[in-house]
DNA sequence: AATAACATACCGACTGGTCTGTATTGATGA
DNA sequence: TCATCAATACAGACCAGTCGGTATGTTATT
């Protein structure tokens, strides 16, 4: 193996060590040293991949972002109709839901979240693809107005109803696992959502079987999420 | 002004001062020191009202969970009808949403959760009104159901599901404030939700001018929350 | 005089980040 | 071919500052 490819292996080692590290314990109860601990390396390690804790911390919300961002843009060209699409969707997430390192995500997102309260440059990185999706979650529903599936409401007041429907779900759902099924609230939510919005009475079938949020998939990363907000606070080292 | 007067107004001022520091800088961000010069007051006050940062916090919780529950226990009386009650319920949000003030509350919540997930302490107490509040939702959505107001759909998924929009908007509205005019989106979701829940089409009109969460009313506190969780680490001080 | 209600100085633990050193690698030039 | 040089990729000691909490002292009320 070359120095390059070791070099990034250690990168992606710290990334996936720090994401579980972040998804049991949190953000600021973990620390730096912890993480090296944990990935079997050194500080200056962590420190030349990374210039800070923060650094880290974006380039795994934007990992993430990744592939929620072409598992939708997939999502978008599969689906034949906006019924279809807005299932499709609801099948994405739900194993979010799913209890054991399924669910990790969700809490990092959380954490993310936690972050965005308080750190400027964390906000900024987690509102940018929110809005994005919250968006793209209008077109859909503002073209099924259009092709005539969709009763004509006020598409982005729908679009912040299911919005909040999915955040409070996921919210819920990492803060009171066992406090019901939670995939099974969503996939039923959705349904009567799309079912009281939809023209026709037909009921789309849950495409469960379909798509799932898989890590492995490497997939092209979409344009706007592509760069790292690779920034040093003082030296100007971590060129790469 | 007695000497336990001054007593509980500096341990007012303590709680009211870091109220607002929690909700501005965040708990972990908001130091002890902090709290107390803003307060006015010195470490030994802190120490000697508090016997810990966390016992603080939890007091802020429960002090706002008592207010809270005694607002709905209103509604449960005051309220005619399940759809009056439910929209009773959804104008007692609406002023968490505003500007300024009033949605600190709003932001502390959010503060309790995020701590809530790595304190086992906090989660206890926060976990417990929540679960409280959902078969709350639930008995008046079973109510309503029994006398034939509303439609004989599944009690527990509708509470999940009005409770789900409720926290997603709350989040939403914390994390995103310019987003959207959440007041606005909370109303009109709450009266599709009973749109689709009742069984006649009337809609109830939207009771704003009601009740408010004020702060400033005194209030009983419900049984399950008069307890302030009192507890020492070791010394066996801090009875009052 | 006993106790409640503070004030102040201080401590130890911990944390993010830096600094200096080193081994390996790849390019270059003689 | 091989010595050299520079840059990369780390290792690990170290530091400066912060924070929650404590110990002890002081004042005023009951």
């Amino acid at each position: 193996m070359s120095t390059q490819q070791r070099a990034i292996a250690t990168r992606d080692q710290l990334l996936d060590t720090a994401e579980g590290a972040f998804a049991r314990n949190g953000y600021d109860a973990t620390g730096v040293a912890e993480i090296c601990q944990s990935a079997g390396v050194s500080k200056g390690a962590f420190y030349h991949h990374f210039p800070t804790k923060q650094a880290l911390f974006l380039a795994l919300l934007n990992r993430w972002l990744a592939v929620l961002d072409s598992s939708l843009q997939a999502i978008r060209l599969n689906a034949g109709n906006p019924n279809e699409a807005i299932a499709q969707m609801s099948a994405l997430l739900r194993p979010l839901f799913k209890d054991g390192q399924a669910m990790t995500p969700s809490v990092l997102v959380f954490e993310f979240w936690s972050q965005a309260r308080h750190e400027p440059a964390v906000w900024q990185a987690a509102i940018e693809p929110y809005r994005r999706y919250r968006t793209f979650l209008t077109d859909i529903i503002r073209n099924g107005i259009a092709s005539g599936a969709f009763k004509a409401v006020d598409a982005s007041l729908a679009a912040q109803m299911l919005m909040s429907l999915v955040v409070g779900l996921l919210l819920q759902g990492v803060m009171d696992r066992d406090g019901a099924d939670w995939g099974e609230v969503l996939g039923a939510s959705v349904r009567q959502f799309l079912a009281n919005l939809s023209t026709a009475p037909a009921s789309v079938p849950d495409p469960s079987a379909g798509l799932t949020l898989a890590r492995t998939t490497p997939l092209a990363l979409a344009p706007p999420l592509v760069d790292e907000l690779k920034k040093k606070k003082k030296k100007a080292k971590h060129k790469h």
